[in-house]
DNA sequence: GTCTATACGAGGATAGAC
DNA sequence: GTCTATCCTCGTATAGAC
């Protein structure tokens, strides 16, 4: 509404976020140019610098706002207080919120070993409290005798693993729905935790 | 023995191919340099092309390499007629294999997109073959009654990721043996396909 | 806010000496 | 078989015009 005449400001910026997400998921962070970016939004490689201190921190910030974006989604849901539909709440939002976001999930699986020491503890941060959020079901679930897991925190990378191997080979329109995919993975969380009630 | 005085052809090469592994797996194929390679081995940068023709191939006969020695060690393997053991033996195979090679795992998985298009699709084979064997031991346990798998496909590939997943938190020395690793993975994996038997 | 122009270093790969 | 020297391209990032 405020939006100077001329100025392009506020759709340029994610336009750049946008392009080097898809570029960075395609071909790798160290393989995209500065330039190529650019040349995707239609705009100079200098003018890039207006938006961002440097690659590094444009690529971070794709990273955060990824992990941040989970964490909030997840917190959203709604959590049964019975582990065991908690945890058929939890693989089924992994499996949707992660299916739908294909690009971000892969760069920020993949561009760990990219990020600055700094960032890279941050971004672990976060990525370890998602994994707390499932530990702390399970730890319910075997607390009350409904699971029956020898290590609840290998449990939860486990499954966290198998959950997002689901991005290597799901595509929209594919031999399985979504429904049907969330549906089948849930019947084999649910066995290889050992659930019962 | 009939190595020639002054020739270190046969140690260069495989030190080459040490040291790209190591160093593509820690940085990213496209962030390491042959000059960083070549420091790494002692020799200089022009030395590395009388043992590879360029980067890419360099790259791919590694991988090709790793999923190669995969394939074979699989097939070294004794195969139990029994599907559930045939299963349990696929699965602490898989953790002992990966376990001992993280680097080649690592490249293996995360440099794909990396590859020229042929390349890609010679690795996709070997990678597809791998599956085909685990199917294999689901679908005929399926028909034999002792799984309950309502899509071989998708559980190979669920039991896959999960399985690599271990390579991403377990260090030897760490709070977990190999053994304690392998047992409580064997457990979900036997529970998750409904083995019985 | 975006452009052009450019500084400056590093990249892959090759030629020819030893 | 390895080295030195070099070609040429491309990278990130900045300065200053408009």
């Amino acid at each position: 509404m405020a939006r100077k005449p001329g100025s392009k400001a506020e759709i340029t910026g994610p336009r750049i976020r946008a392009a080097a997400l898809r570029l960075f998921a395609r071909h790798g962070y160290a393989a995209v140019s500065m330039r190529q970016i650019a040349t995707e939004v239609g705009v100079q490689a200098g003018a890039l610098y207006l938006y961002t201190p440097d690659k590094q921190t444009l690529l971070f910030e794709l990273m955060r706002g990824h992990m941040e974006d989970l964490l909030a989604a997840l917190a959203a849901e709604v959590q049964p207080a019975d582990p065991v539909a908690a945890l058929e709440g939890f693989t089924r939002f992994h499996i949707r919120f992660h299916a739908a976001r294909s690009d971000a999930v892969f760069v920020s699986y993949m561009e760990l070993r990219n990020l600055e020491p700094a960032n890279f503890a941050r971004l672990e941060g976060l990525r370890r409290s998602y994994e707390d959020r499932l530990e702390a079901i399970l730890q319910s679930g075997q607390r009350a005798g409904q699971f029956a897991v020898p290590d609840t925190k290998l449990a939860a990378l486990a499954l966290i693993a198998m959950l997002t191997g689901v991005n290597t080979w799901y595509r929209e329109g594919g031999r399985l729905s979504l429904a049907t995919v969330e549906a089948h993975y849930w019947d084999m969380v649910r066995k290889a935790m050992g659930a019962v009630g």
